[in-house]
DNA sequence: TGAATATAGGACTATTTTAGTCCACATTCG
DNA sequence: CGAATGTGGACTAAAATAGTCCTATATTCA
């Protein structure tokens, strides 16, 4: 229902966690300790986010995660790319071309500009943000979208 | 996928269709057609928004479906709500205190405001710019979402 | 070198959601 | 009455999601 999945959400959460014991490196077992998620959910998680480049990993004794970069770095955006695959508010809006609809379809360019916008806003929302909802940032324009050339990314 | 279902994609295209043909009724079978969707896909969504009151109805003979505002006057939002219950874009964020995880998620106020946010531009922008995208209008601040006290609705 | 600790990768299953279809009923018109 | 049209709900099949588990690989340290 136009909603991210759990996975993503509890993605953040373990970001976040991360986030909080920056400068070394957090294990598995502690990390599903502190968010009270499921270790294998969490193994699933980190590996994920390993892979797409959000975290990094030290195998071994004294191995586990830490953020790839500072929380500022790391965009909402980002996140729900690496849980979640290509953004894309329809199926129709992730490319053009892709529905057989499209040509009797009135509205697709409508949601993929949409999609755009959101996407550029939640593109400006960090990992810092999220966890501290301390800061002010720009929003998504959705008329503006709907006038302006481009669709989504 | 962070994603309308098809029924949403597909309500817009029959509610786009209805507002092409404004002033007279069209029978499911005539939108079916002129939309290319399968008409038993086309009167389940008719059903659906009629239910939801963004469609009038009339039975019989000379039946068919109309819309129930002038295009102008259904938002985004709407349609959203009627094909997809309760906008949320996670499951914290349909509303607080449903997560167990709560107490200890750093995140969920964060999305919660984030999806108020999306919301409240989904609000301004309606059928007629869906279906023309021809105005202008304004989008969401993610950032100043995050820094302002009320959650989303 | 070998044991212990961690991550890596992927297979697998159960559950839930979504999409789509169908049928029996109600209403209106001629 | 009977044909056209919406109403309501049940139902099935397909797909996505959540969550678990197993085996392999890398690192550290005694």
């Amino acid at each position: 229902m136009l909603r991210m999945s759990k996975l993503t959400d509890y993605g953040t959460m373990v970001l976040a966690q991360l986030a909080a014991t920056e400068g070394s490196l957090a294990t598995c077992s502690a990390v599903a300790e502190a968010t009270r998620l499921g270790q294998p959910t969490v193994s699933k998680l980190l590996k994920l986010l390993a892979r797409a480049g959000l975290v990094v990993s030290e195998r071994g004794v004294q191995g586990g995660y830490a953020l790839a970069r500072s929380a500022d770095a790391i965009s909402a955006a980002e996140i729900i790319d690496a849980l979640e695959g290509p953004f894309a508010i329809t199926e129709c809006s992730a490319a053009a071309g892709t529905c057989d609809l499209e040509s009797h379809c009135r509205v697709a360019t409508a949601w993929q500009r949409i999609n755009g916008s959101i996407r550029r806003s939640l593109e400006s929302v960090s990992l810092a943000d999220l966890q501290m909802q301390a800061e002010p940032l720009p929003p998504p324009d959705l008329k503006r979208a709907l006038t302006k050339s481009a669709a989504a990314t």
